[in-house]
DNA sequence: ACGTCAAATTCTGTATACAATTTACTGAAA
DNA sequence: TTTCAGTAAATTGTATACAGAATTTGACGT
């Protein structure tokens, strides 16, 4: 989208691995779909030199595979992956929450309301693109008041592949719902009802996953790969 | 080590990742070497494009510190960073192995039994680098036994980053007491007391921890660029 | 003897070149 | 029509080339 003509100064590299993440989690790039390296250094009008590290760290991400001489295409993660990554989430953002609810202050809970009415705004004006990363913000919101980075950091990655995840087996947990439930832990949170905080957390990501479609895909590669431009 | 003159067939590039994570963690390469990236491209006999992947993928897993323009050294990871790791791995790992208690079974525990045995004899050999790498290996273990495969990577990243910091940050913890606890976390894994098996693994690491040496560490980037080859 | 500045060297960042492999296409045979 | 081979085009993997920084070297002046 940026096509400035300024070609030095930030790293190249990492503005090709934030649009195509961006992309990907937008749901613009369905899974499966190829990424030629040379129409990608087109499009970003570069080297296939720095397509070619954007794409290694998108597949460290796991939002891109990797075949050797085959080309990068978008991650399809499979059923099982699935359900590793929400039980990985469950684990660490269940233990995550339930320490920041022994210490939460006035001003972080203030800064969680402010955010819960970006995420109504957001759903009132069907704004899907924007209400998708709001929900998906709202967990990283959550590690960064924790205020470990090394964690946030590793929730962010889980956070972009349950994107993917979300998108793949098409979620039909509403974002109305879902909004309702992080208005819940936020309740709880005041409260410093670690507990419920925690059981709160544990049930809002198993309704997440519950509601993936996980029966009818036959993941078909051979499909998303034709609908590609 | 291994220069065959087999010069094609399996990623090189991962060869090398691996070959420069080993000469990490077995504390071959101190914190704060320059990799000079003509220089390994000599050492491994390919082009630097191969060694710029390698670094890459090294930076990403936090074992490489990339500066623009200024190239690779091995990271130095400050004391606020190791905090974070550990409290990571206590998240992570409490979680673990409280959930592989409730389901273990004879087999897993005759597996761990037999790498507690091996632990025993590195020791007893005065073999260091082996004995350091089972120590780390015996909780790649019980990842793997708990059948989540994404923990078990993301477990694996933070132990590489754990060993580092053991390094950094000379470690005083004996070799022995730490087999000693593992020996005691078998036991309680195979009484299946899931309280007991969380409380031993949380003081575990805590005890690792707490026998880092954070106070004199200057970081003395100069001596450890002299005693590079 | 020490500090400063400039030339020279080294090193990184990016693009391009080329070999090897894969994919796509054309055409003939069943 | 379908299938299979063979060739052509496209794509990936790796090396090399070249420009721009950064670091080192060395000379000069204080």
């Amino acid at each position: 989208m940026s096509l400035v003509t300024d070609h030095l100064g930030t790293d190249t590299t990492q503005r090709i691995v934030t649009s195509i993440t961006q992309a990907i989690v937008q749901r613009r790039l369905v899974p499966g779909t190829k990424l030629a390296e040379q129409k990608l250094a087109d499009i970003y009008g570069v080297s296939r030199t720095l397509v070619r590290q954007a794409l290694n760290q998108l597949s460290r991400d796991h939002l891109v595979t990797l075949m050797p001489a085959r080309g990068a295409h978008v991650a399809t993660p499979s059923v099982e992956e699935a359900h590793q990554v929400f039980e990985v989430r469950n684990l660490l953002e269940t233990a995550l929450i339930g320490q920041l609810c022994e210490r939460i202050n006035a001003e972080q809970i203030n800064t969680l309301k402010a955010h819960l009415l970006l995420e109504q705004s957001a759903i009132e004006h069907q704004d899907v693109a924007e209400r998708t990363r709001l929900l998906g913000e709202f967990h990283v919101l959550l590690a960064k008041q924790h205020g470990n980075t090394v964690l946030t950091e590793l929730l962010i990655d889980l956070l972009n592949r349950s994107s993917l995840i979300a998108l793949m087996y098409q979620s039909s947990f509403s974002a109305e719902r879902s909004h309702q439930e992080h208005v819940q832990l936020v309740k709880a949170l005041e409260n410093q009802d670690t507990a419920s905080v925690q059981q709160l957390m544990s049930q809002h990501l198993h309704n997440v996953e519950r509601h993936l479609k996980f029966n009818p895909m036959p993941q078909d590669l051979a499909d998303a790969l034709k609908s590609f431009v």
